[in-house]
DNA sequence: CCTTCCCAGTCTACGATGTAGACTGCTCTA
DNA sequence: TAGAGCAGTCTACATCGTAGACTGGGAAGG
């Protein structure tokens, strides 16, 4: 288990997200991160001991890009500012996005966001017994939520297709005009406002 | 656009899933594959036009395994066997279920799945101008809590990693003792309880 | 000053991967 | 019997992650 440096880690993790960005995650290779960097791919391994932990490091870069949060403002602000937060990062960096679900990697910026909404949810009188669970209940339904708008599965691709198949969708049929909202922006809003509703009824 | 053999995808695919489900996803390749079906690999080639065309054909095997649905039930019992039935797949193929996240691929056996919730929502009285949100806000935190545990965001790991760095996380040690359910079934019925009340107030 | 050591980075090379392109041999029809 | 079409093969290439051995230059000690 060799000691690995850590100086220009932080420049390379910026070029392998700027890759990944403007090419797509295909495209993060270790030789076009190495490129970037203006080094050889072998100077890589002194600071990564291999791709997955450099991809590691990515994620950890995005999780530190969720706000530092806002004591002062009230649980459903706090909570609404992480939720618009995640779904924001997923649209900036949509190729790399989709690992902060498949990679487990706890990094201590995920704890700072965790810790905040734990504090939130206690602050809006969950018992203590349950605000793990609604805090997984929340983080998933947001980060899913985020990763279906840049991964392709709530796009008009997937509707047209739904609908073209024809053959037997009864409900689809019914519902048609109705199937794709005008506003993502309004539908998470909603979205968000009935999860509300789950952590305090009004 | 070369017109595609389909007599032996059923096999390819089969022969696909079980590697992927023996050995993990990294391990499913052409070569694999046409090894397991007793082919050369290019012999793939006739049958789906590239290795990402074989990996939706995959995403398609999987969604047809989810129950065909039986009405006579109520839209509670509808709408929770097809949520229990998509965790289920999770736990049986967790190294391709993330698939079924990252590809779009809207396949006839998935458009009976979203037709079926969609028809429950309706049956539950749910307004037809909510229905489509409502079905991907209960779809998007059904597949993306089955991912997070198989894909480990759920894990104990996870939990022990959050409380070792220590630092400040202050919330996080007054919840110690109820970071993690000893029973993630319940903790999944309790979340599809709280869905309910969403979709239905009582 | 010279020697020794370390360390960042390089070079070369290997096995694996996806897939293009040209080919072979079989079966069916005319 | 000739020909067409199709299933599958063979060879080859660019690209990937990364192991292992190496090099040049600066710091430390004499």
């Amino acid at each position: 288990m060799r000691k690995l440096k850590t100086s220009r880690q932080p420049e390379i993790l910026d070029a392998a997200l700027a890759i990944a960005d403007e090419r797509g995650l295909e495209a993060l290779s270790m030789r076009a991160v190495a490129e970037r960097v203006g080094v050889t791919p072998m100077a890589l391994y002194g600071y990564f001991r291999n791709k997955d932990e450099l991809l590691d490091g990515l994620v950890g870069r995005l999780l530190d890009r969720l706000a530092p949060g806002d004591p002062g403002q009230t649980w459903q602000e706090r909570l609404g500012a992480i939720a618009w937060a995640t779904r924001r990062l997923a649209r900036e960096h949509p190729s790399v996005f989709p690992l902060l679900l498949l990679r487990t990697s706890a990094t201590p910026d995920g704890v700072q966001v965790v810790d905040q909404l734990y504090q939130a949810l206690l602050d809006a009188g969950v018992p203590e017994t349950d605000v793990p669970r609604i805090e997984r209940l929340v983080s998933t339904f947001v980060m899913g939520f985020a990763l279906s708008e840049v991964s392709g599965r709530f796009s008009d691709a997937s509707r047209d297709i739904r609908l073209s198949r024809g053959a037997d969708a009864p409900a689809h049929r019914r519902l048609a005009g109705h199937l794709t909202p005008d506003d993502w922006d309004a539908e998470f809003a909603a979205d968000l406002a009935d999860l509300m509703r789950i952590i305090r009824p009004v």
